[in-house]
DNA sequence: GTCTATAAAAGGATAGAC
DNA sequence: GTCTATCCTTTTATAGAC
């Protein structure tokens, strides 16, 4: 995995931002952190930091973006089911700083003309199309039933493990896996009854 | 319900005050929208509105308080069920602005010395209790077996309902209602099982 | 690739007059 | 209650040297 040529050490300075980054906004917050401070942290001026990623905005996309793979690369692709889903959950909680950004600069993003506004539309698009499957796998093994549209399922799904994040970041001791598990078996007992949505 | 005496006209207008807020933070965000021109569109200079409210934060935890007496009043006190607890969600797809603010600010404070952390994390535990008696009700209504903590089942409905207006302010076709309707169903029918959580 | 310097704006908050 | 005036801070972003 190791960068090499030229751009090696600009890879390795990236990810060094992408991290610390991280670190200011689990401290402080997404709204409250500044380029500036991350910059310092890093040894970068705040003109330096610019020449990594044009804006904030860039910035933490970047950061959610590398996540984002790296949990596909741990979770999702060896295992797109529900139960890699849960791992994804379970691991947020060793990165309290990642949920802290997602939560809140999604929230931000939510205006119609932010600038990270559609990567976090096209972000809910991929992660419900998972979702979907994974309930595609469910009922393809016989756990779901056929009697409820996946697509509900999913949204629901990801919803609830969205606002558990939040519920998590105000009181830690929140067991969203096992939230989220109990929800699971709900909608598939519902998806085995004739009248279910 | 009208002031009377001394104070109508400044009740009068911290009532204009709150209105405006929300319309900015409809436009813009929360994280952009600026005492400034709250103050300006309320024909006040910022110095004025800081007359009635001392901070932004302060401003903006006023807004969701009144919101938070209008739902109960209108809604929860008169229905302290899921029904009623879907009737708030489905007037909500009216008030975007007030959405985009739960959402923004709410993830704003979750980090920990910010001013609104308490007032969040002591809304979320009334929430909290409210869901939790409408799942008991309906437990005592035969709806819900025995078989279900809750607990659990408030915390899910909670959070899906909190991750759903994330989705609807990026999407406003989503069926809030409808998906949170699906999901009740589902944890009833588990809660009837004998292996439930 | 990194810095210095600086722009240019906006932010929240306060003091004190009326 | 409201304004003017002002403060100080902070923000992102750019220009141009090295």
């Amino acid at each position: 995995m190791k960068q090499r040529g030229p751009y090696a050490k600009g890879t390795a300075k990236r990810e060094e931002i992408l991290a610390v980054a991280l670190e200011v906004v689990a401290a402080k917050g997404c709204r409250n952190a500044s380029n500036r401070e991350i910059a310092r942290r890093v040894g970068l001026s705040q003109a330096g930091l610019m020449h990594y990623f044009g804006s904030r905005e860039e910035l933490y996309m970047a950061v959610l973006d590398a996540r984002d793979h790296r949990d596909a690369t741990a979770y999702w692709d060896p295992d797109p089911s529900f139960a890699g889903f849960l791992r994804v959950i379970e691991n947020n909680t060793r990165v309290p700083g990642l949920v802290q950004l997602y939560v809140e600069f999604s929230a931000e993003a939510s205006i119609g003309r932010h600038p990270a506004h559609d990567f976090f539309r096209a972000r809910y698009e991929r992660v419900r199309e998972l979702s979907i499957r994974s309930v595609r796998m469910a009922q393809a093994g016989g756990e779901f039933g056929p009697n409820i549209d996946p697509a509900v399922v999913a949204d629901v799904i990801v919803a609830a493990a969205d606002g558990l994040q939040q519920q998590w970041l105000l009181d830690r001791s929140i067991d969203m896996v096992a939230r989220l598990q109990a929800m699971w078996d709900g909608m598939a007992t519902l998806s085995h009854l004739p009248d279910a949505a």
